[in-house]
DNA sequence: TCGAATTACTGAATCGATTGAGTAACGCTG
DNA sequence: CAGCGTTACTCAATCGATTCAGTAATTCGA
C-alpha cells in the first residue's frame, strides 16, 4: 500500500453491464474476491479451500463458509486467469487434415476426447483441409493458447512429415507415421488385421483366396497385402500372384476386380477386399455371376464401416479399424509424457479386431474335407 | 517503484528451462517485453504496432524496428494473457450430444469451423454422450473459459429443452428446435426437401407414389411426410393412405416396407423413402420382386449419405441434408448477435437440395402419356 | 515568438487466480 | 513465563498483454 490514499481499487464491481433489450443478460461475473468478501476471508483462503489442495490448515468451519459463499454467489473460477498464472491451459491440441468427409474422424476424435476428459483436459480441434499454410497458422494459434501438447492427426494411414513448428511441445502423430525414429505415432496394425481375416478364411477351409487390393499402394494397402501373404505362408499355401487384383478403392473398383477373379480358370472360393466399399462391389459382381455369398463364395472386407458392413446382405465379416482406440492412445501417450513417465518416443500399432458376421462359410467343394474346424473360430 | 532497490524483477528470463533428455525443448517463451527491449521501445508501442490498431502515430521506421525484432525473436502473443485483459476468449463453444457414430457430425462441425475461422474465432467442441450431467459440466467449463457464445448441437432433428446454464451467453440450437419462441435455432427444411423429391417424381410422370416413413414419428419424419403430401395435393393427386408404410429406419425396415408396397393390388410406380438407408433396403425388395430401377420402379431417398447414395446401383437420387450449411449458419448467427446486429431470436429452416442421380425415370406404363416434361427438371 | 496542436512515445494500472513469504494468536513445554 | 511450534490465516507479487492517462519534443499558425 502506498503513501497517498489512492490505491488500486479497480475491483469495485461495475454495474451488471447494461440492460440488453433481449434476454441475453450477461451478468457480471463473480470473482474470487467477491466470494472472499462474502465469506469474510482473503482470496488466498478461498483459493486454498476451493482447490482443496490445502490438506494444510483451514478449519472445517471456514471451509464451509467459503463453500457456502461460493455456491450462493454462483462462483466459477475464471480459467483464463488461472491459466495465465499457472502457465498452462490444460488443453491438448488436435490438428487434423480433414474433419469432415470421412466417417472415421468422429471415432478418432471421440477416443481422444474421452481420454482427455478423464484427465480433466480439454481438446482443442482445428482442421486444416490439407492446406500447409492453414496448418502452420493453426499450430501457431495452438501454441499461442499454451496447449500442453499436440496431436497431428490424419484421416488415413500414410507417411507424413509434420511441420517443424509442432516440436515446441510434446506431440504425436495419429493415424499416420513419420520416417524419423525419434517421433511418436500410432497407426492401425493393418498387417495384423489382414492376417486375422485371411486366417479366418483359411480356418473355414479356403485355400484359394482372392485378394482385391487398392491400386494406390500406400502403407495401408501394402501392409494389408503383407498380412494376407503371411497368413497364406503360415498355412503352407503357395501364393498365386494371379489371385491378387488391384483397382480403385470404390464399390465399382471392387466389382470389376471381383469379376476378374471370378473369370479365372481356377477362380477363388473366397475373396478378401482392401475395404468394405470394395467388398460392396464384390457382392455385386458375385450376384451378377449368379453365385451366392457365402454359399459359393466367401467375402471379407476391412474397415467395418458402420454404414456399410452390417447392412450388406449377408452382413459382411470384416476387420475393425481401431480409430477410437488410437485417439485414446494418442492422448494417453501425451499425458504420460507430460507427467514425465516416458523418456523416449513410442510407436504403436493398434490391433484391428476381426468382426465376424455372415459372409464366410466353408467352401462348397471342400465342405466335407475341411469339416472339424471352421466358422466362429476367432 | 519503491524506496528500497528491491523492485519487481520477475521478468528476468529464467534459463531456457532445463535440458530434457529427449528432444522436447520447451524453450522459454518470448514476451512482448523482450521484443520491446530489442526494438528499444516500450511494450505499449509494441502492442500498438503489432495490433496495428494505431493508425495513430507510430512512424514507419519504428514500426519496422518492432516488426523486425518480433520476427527475429519469434514472438507470438500469449493468447491467455491477452484474453484475460480483454475479457474475451474469441471462442465459440459447441456442445454436441454425439460426435461419433454419425457421419453427419463431421459436416456440421466442419461448417461451424469454417465460419468461425473466417471470423478469427476458435471452436471449442465438447461432446456429452447424451448425459445431462456431463452436459452441465461441459457448459460450466465453457463459461469458465469465457466462451463468447454457445452452440447446442444435436445429431438429428428433434425437440430439445436445453439446460438453463446455457443462457449466460448468446446461444443457438443446431439441428433441433426448442418450443420457446424466444430461442434461436436452425434445422433442415425437411418438408421442403421431401416436397422437392416428390415433385421430382411427379414431374417424371408418376402419380402413384409410395412413401416409406419411419415408425418413430419424430419431427424429421412428420415434416417429410407433410412435404410429400403437399406435393401430391398441389399436383391434384388424391392421397391414398395405403401408399404410406411405416417401418424401422434401417435397410431391413425399408426392404420390408417396400415389399409390402409392391404387393398392393395397385402397386406404386415410384417409392420415396424416409432415408437412404431405407432406400437401400427398398432396392433389395425391388430386385427380389424381379423388377428393375428405374425402369420398373423409381426410387428416391433422403440424407444423401456419402457412403451409400452414390454407390447403390443405380446411384440414388436423394435429398441432401444441409449439415455444413447449418453449422455455418449457427456460427454466423452468433457472430451477428455478438456484433449487436440482431435484436431478437431467429429460427431458420435450411434448404435441403435435391441431388439427382439415376434412380428416377418415367413410369413404364405412362412413358408415352407424360413425355414432354421429365428428368433433370430440378 | 508564444501558445496550441500534433507527433511519438511511456508508465503503470488492469484483467483474476495462485502462491511464496510472512504474521498474529494460541497452546504447550520446561 | 520465555520460547517454540502450530494453526489460521493475509499480503502482495506474479503471469503477459492491453490501454488510459500522461509527457516531452516538435510543428505550425498567427
Amino acid at each position: 500500500m502506498t503513501q497517498d490514499g489512492k490505491v488500486t481499487q479497480g475491483n469495485e464491481a461495475p454495474e451488471a453491464l447494461s440492460i440488453e433489450p433481449w434476454p441475453i443478460q450477461r451478468r457480471r461475473r463473480v470473482r474470487m474476491s467477491d466470494v472472499a468478501a462474502a465469506a469474510g476471508v482473503s482470496t488466498t483462503t478461498v483459493s486454498l479451500v476451493l482447490s482443496s489442495k490445502a490438506g494444510s490448515s483451514i478449519p472445517a468451519a471456514t471451509q464451509a463458509r467459503v463453500f457456502e459463499a461460493s455456491r450462493a454467489l454462483g462462483y466459477r473460477t475464471n480459467t483464463i486467469a488461472r491459466n495465465l498464472r499457472v502457465q498452462t491451459s490444460d488443453t491438448i491440441g488436435l490438428i487434423s487434415d480433414v474433419i469432415a468427409s470421412t466417417p472415421f474422424a468422429g471415432a478418432m476424435i471421440h477416443g481422444a476426447h474421452q481420454a482427455a476428459a478423464e484427465a480433466g483436459k480439454l481438446l482443442m480441434i482445428v482442421n486444416t483441409e490439407q492446406n500447409r499454410e492453414v496448418e502452420a497458422k493453426a499450430i501457431d494459434t495452438m501454441h499461442a493458447s499454451q496447449v500442453d501438447a499436440l496431436i497431428y492427426a490424419t484421416m488415413y494411414h500414410r507417411i507424413v512429415e509434420p511441420p517443424e513448428e509442432l516440436r515446441e511441445a510434446p506431440w504425436v502423430v495419429l493415424d499416420s507415421r513419420t520416417e524419423d525414429p525419434d517421433d511418436s505415432w500410432v497407426v492401425p496394425d493393418e498387417a495384423g488385421g489382414a492376417y486375422a481375416a485371411t486366417r479366418h478364411l483359411i480356418e473355414a477351409g479356403h485355400r484359394r483366396i482372392g485378394y482385391i487390393r487398392d491400386a494406390n499402394h500406400h502403407p495401408a494397402d501394402v501392409e494389408r497385402v503383407e498380412g494376407y501373404q503371411r497368413a497364406l505362408a503360415e498355412a503352407g499355401i503357395v501364393f498365386d500372384p494371379e489371385l491378387i487384383v488391384a483397382d480403385r478403392n470404390q464399390p465399382i473398383g471392387g466389382q470389376e476386380a471381383a469379376a476378374k477373379l471370378l473369370q479365372l480358370e481356377r477362380p477363388p472360393t473366397a475373396i478378401q477386399c482392401f475395404t468394405d466399399r470394395m467388398a460392396m462391389g464384390a457382392y455385386r459382381a458375385i450376384a451378377r455371376a449368379g453365385l451366392s455369398i457365402p454359399g459359393d463364395i466367401s467375402v471379407v472386407g476391412f474397415d467395418n464401416q458402420s454404414q456399410i458392413a452390417p447392412w450388406l446382405e449377408p452382413p459382411l465379416t470384416t476387420v475393425q479399424l481401431p480409430h477410437e482406440a488410437m485417439g485414446r492412445w494418442a492422448v494417453e501417450h501425451l499425458l504420460r509424457v507430460l507427467r514425465g513417465e516416458i523418456d523416449g518416443p513410442r510407436q504403436q500399432r493398434m490391433e484391428c479386431p476381426l468382426v465376424v458376421r455372415e459372409s464366410v462359410a466353408p467352401p462348397r467343394d471342400k465342405a466335407t474335407q475341411s469339416s472339424g474346424h471352421m466358422r466362429g473360430t476367432s
